[in-house]
RNA sequence: GGAGGGAUGCCCGAGUGGUUAAAGGGGACGGGCUGUAAACCCGUUGGCUAUGCCUACGUUGGUUCGAAUCCAACUCCCUCCA
């Protein structure tokens, strides 16, 4: 499989991040022979990345962990625009205020993965909006606009997809990819940057750079894409119980956030820890082949790993007992989500309809109703029949909560407070 | 600028005057089976102080006992022509 030189490739296809490249043979060479300078794209379009960004994280980690150099590009710039790959529709577009709130909330989360100190390979964070803020039209245009032509443009799936499906595809969004490619032209000349890495929905643009930089600078550049990321039942990958798997623990707990990778299905367990952990191989292909109770182990190993990456060891850990406690011993686990309620109201008694409102597991009255008739909702789990239920002080435990779930998967401790 | 088509619930999509909170599908959620998996089966899927009331079919007005359905104006989108 590997006849790779370099640690870096080898290491990538090792752990199934490769879909294509540029040009593998003389990527190979010089990642062999010296530190290369690659880098990947972030839009800032929320206040978080979100597990489909965690692949290209893990890319630029294992890069530097082979000796390169890698660079985080923040989209402040190209988040302007819009990204159209992969889209029906146009986005919304974001104001300055919002997208410079959304850049400081997602920087975050690198320092988790990689290391930003002034080493040879030492990271680096830059945004595009420092060169692309400035651009004067005219001359952006007659310098580099003239590389481009509509006859290759039209060509691309970003574009050519919005097209076939009759969906609108404005002059803005189309500019995307021009963008994208002066941002690699610009890295390369600023930080001799000479790989850009990404899904595979962004090879069009990553080769858009490439011509470029080989028209404008005769410089050889490299794109290494990475399968886009599905369960193996098809699914886009991204979807916890509550809504979408950010990275940012304000934004997802790390509890929620080891959750989502101890429900992957069977079948992408050895897949999902060469990608998102660390474990040596061997060990890896040891968990993947166990069947039954040991596949399920796996998963907690899996779990478990991936949330050290991402929110540190110790929160790994107790999101693990928390879990334990909660679905292995069936208790009221301390870890669990809790929210405050007021201890007066409680003792003028907390109807179960609005209780499960308070506590953020349904949207409104109607449907714990709905829940309670299906027989999803519990109070101490004991399963709830009549929406009538008026909870107070002989409902709260010896810990001094009220633990209410929906379903089997989400439980809510509610803590009466003095005031 | 001209001609035609379109806008329905989270999404797709039926409905062209009353029995429509709106068929069907997808998704999502709950139950069952299991292993906190997948597949499969069943159910639910506007809100409320709830045998009733309110809000909802692009927006605003109108016709009518009654409108998602008819009329007018407006907004946005698509296709073709100039």
């Amino acid at each position: 499989m590997s006849n790779s030189k370099s640690r870096f490739l080898r290491d990538m296809e090792a752990r199934g991040f490769i879909h294509q490249c540029s040009d593998m043979e003389a990527l190979d060479e010089a990642a062999s022979s010296g530190i290369i300078t690659a880098y990947i794209g972030f839009d800032c379009t929320a206040p978080s990345l979100h597990v489909g960004n965690l692949l290209g994280i893990m890319m630029l980690r294992r890069l530097q962990l082979a000796g390169h150099r890698p660079i985080v590009l923040i989209g402040g710039g190209t988040t302007k625009v819009g990204d159209p790959s992969g889209k029906d529709e146009t986005r919304k577009l974001l104001d300055d205020a919002q997208i410079g709130k959304n850049i400081e909330s997602i920087k975050k989360v690198f320092s988790h993965f990689l290391d930003f100190d002034d080493s040879p390979t030492g990271a680096i964070m830059v945004n595009n909006a420092e060169w692309l803020n400035s651009l004067n039209y005219i001359d952006f245009l007659r310098d580099y606009g003239r590389h481009f032509t509509l006859n290759r443009m039209l060509g691309f799936d970003s574009v050519k997809l919005r097209l076939e499906r009759e969906q609108p595809l404005t002059f803005l969004e189309f500019n995307y990819m021009i963008f994208q490619a002066y941002d690699y032209l610009e890295l390369n000349r600023r930080h001799g940057c000479t790989l850009q890495m990404g899904g595979s929905d962004q090879w069009g643009n990553i080769i858009n750079g490439i011509e470029l930089g080989r028209r404008v600078d005769g410089k050889q550049l490299f794109a290494l894409t990475t399968a886009l990321l599905t369960t193996s039942s098809g699914a886009k990958m991204g979807k916890s119980v509550s809504g979408a798997v950010w990275l940012n623990d304000d934004m997802l707990s790390p509890y929620d956030y080891w959750q989502f990778w101890r429900n992957t299905e069977d079948t992408d367990v050895g897949r999902f820890l060469r990608l998102f952990t660390e474990l040596p191989l061997d060990e890896i292909a040891r968990l993947e082949n166990s069947e039954g109770a040991g596949i399920n182990e796996a998963k907690k190993i899996l779990a478990t790993e991936a949330t050290a990456m991402a929110h540190g060891r110790a929160a790994a850990q107790k999101a693990a007992r928390t879990a334990a406690e909660t679905f292995e011993a069936g208790t009221a686990s301390a870890g669990l989500p809790t929210v405050e309620i007021s201890g007066t109201d409680l003792k003028a008694g907390l109807g179960v309809l609005n209780a499960f409102c308070i506590a953020g597991l349904a949207a409104s009255n109607g449907e714990v109703r709905r829940l309670i008739k299906g027989g999803g909702a519990k109070v101490n789990d004991k399963a709830l029949n009549d929406p009538h239920v008026v909870l107070s002080h002989e409902d709260v435990s010896p810990e001094g909560v009220i633990k209410l779930s929906i379903g089997k998967k989400r439980h809510v401790l509610l803590k009466p407070v003095l005031d």
